[in-house]
DNA sequence: TCCGATCTATACGGCAGCGTATATTTCACA
DNA sequence: TGTGAAATATACGCTGCCGTATAGATCGGA
């Protein structure tokens, strides 16, 4: 049994890659087949088609922004204040962002995807009200103050406008400071 | 001289259509072609190349997200406060955002793109400065606020978390209560 | 009514990517 | 050191799209 030289995950892995740099429609089977230095002759022993890869590609990403988020979180341990914290830093990550907004662009065209995207999205959205629950009684109020961290945390790298005076990480962080107290 | 049965504006609304709907590399010209119901025959006595149309579509967008904004809100009159809110309201229609998204997706791609899109967020911001400038003596409070505002415009669309017990619009509205007072 | 400019349809060659079929190489194991 | 299965390379036909060339259609004005 010969062993593989580009396994299934280097096909996954870098159909992620590109997805995240050039988004969906620029993920092409001889491209990918090009940048991992083979044909595009071993692609068709593990998937079926294109389709097949894009959809074992949201696996992953599905995969990575939940599970293995919890896994870590787990192993690390710590009160759930803690783990919610911890959480939060994993999901946010500057280069699963980029990923990020690459699927949710693709998922304003593709109703599978945006059923993805809503799991995760809930996913994440219980991690911000368990993280700041004890601050802040008014469950409506919670909600809003996390939709409104959510929004900063996505949005961010989306608005190109420059502050006077500020970086953007300075207002990011006030924003941060201003929505749920301390520093 | 025979009119244009499919004019130079004709492929340019076409284009910022589908580029709303799925982003720029949807945006092809026989594709556009066959959508208005004629073959691209026309299409290369307007523009030299397909990037010619991109370059057009952009300028567009852009002139319609500040220059008629400006302009309709200078006709409409009213005093400074006014006008800016009216900006506003011009500015995050449903249906312009949607195709906002899509050049914020590009502009990630691409630097030209980028440049155009940092000049449009950069009036933006300033619409929503001078729109709330009287709510807030500290400029870096009202940068905060400001950005926040901009970033929930962005991303509430995007983020398709639910929230239980309220809308979006619901958790939306006091979120914008929440930055600015009032209702 | 005819002209001529402009707009449009058709036809072409080229390229990139898909998925299939079939060789060829590689490597674990006997 | 063979051998056979798995991995990879190569070649093919197909489709969609690009940009060009050229012929035909359309309409304002002389």
């Amino acid at each position: 049994m010969a062993r593989a030289r580009t396994p299934r995950a280097a096909w996954i892995d870098a159909g992620l890659s590109v997805l995240a740099a050039r988004g969906p429609d620029a993920v092409r089977v001889e491209a990918l087949a090009a940048q991992l230095g083979v044909t595009k002759g071993g692609f068709y022993g593990y998937f079926d088609d294109r389709r097949a890869l894009l959809e074992e590609m949201l696996d992953t990403w599905e995969r990575r922004c939940i599970d293995e988020v919890l896994d870590r979180v787990e192993q690390e341990g710590g009160d759930a204040r803690t783990r919610a914290r911890r959480a939060g830093e994993l999901t946010f990550t500057p280069e699963l962002l980029t990923l990020d907004l690459a699927v949710r662009e693709w998922a304003r065209r593709d109703e599978g995807v945006a059923e993805r995207l809503r799991r995760v999205d809930d996913q994440r959205l219980g991690f911000l009200r368990t993280q700041f629950a004890d601050r802040f009684t008014d469950p409506v109020e919670l909600e809003t103050r996390c939709l409104l961290a959510f929004c900063t945390a996505i949005a961010s790298d989306l608005i190109l406008a420059g502050h006077p005076g500020q970086t953007r990480e300075e207002v990011v962080d006030r924003a941060e400071a201003l929505l749920f107290g301390g520093s």
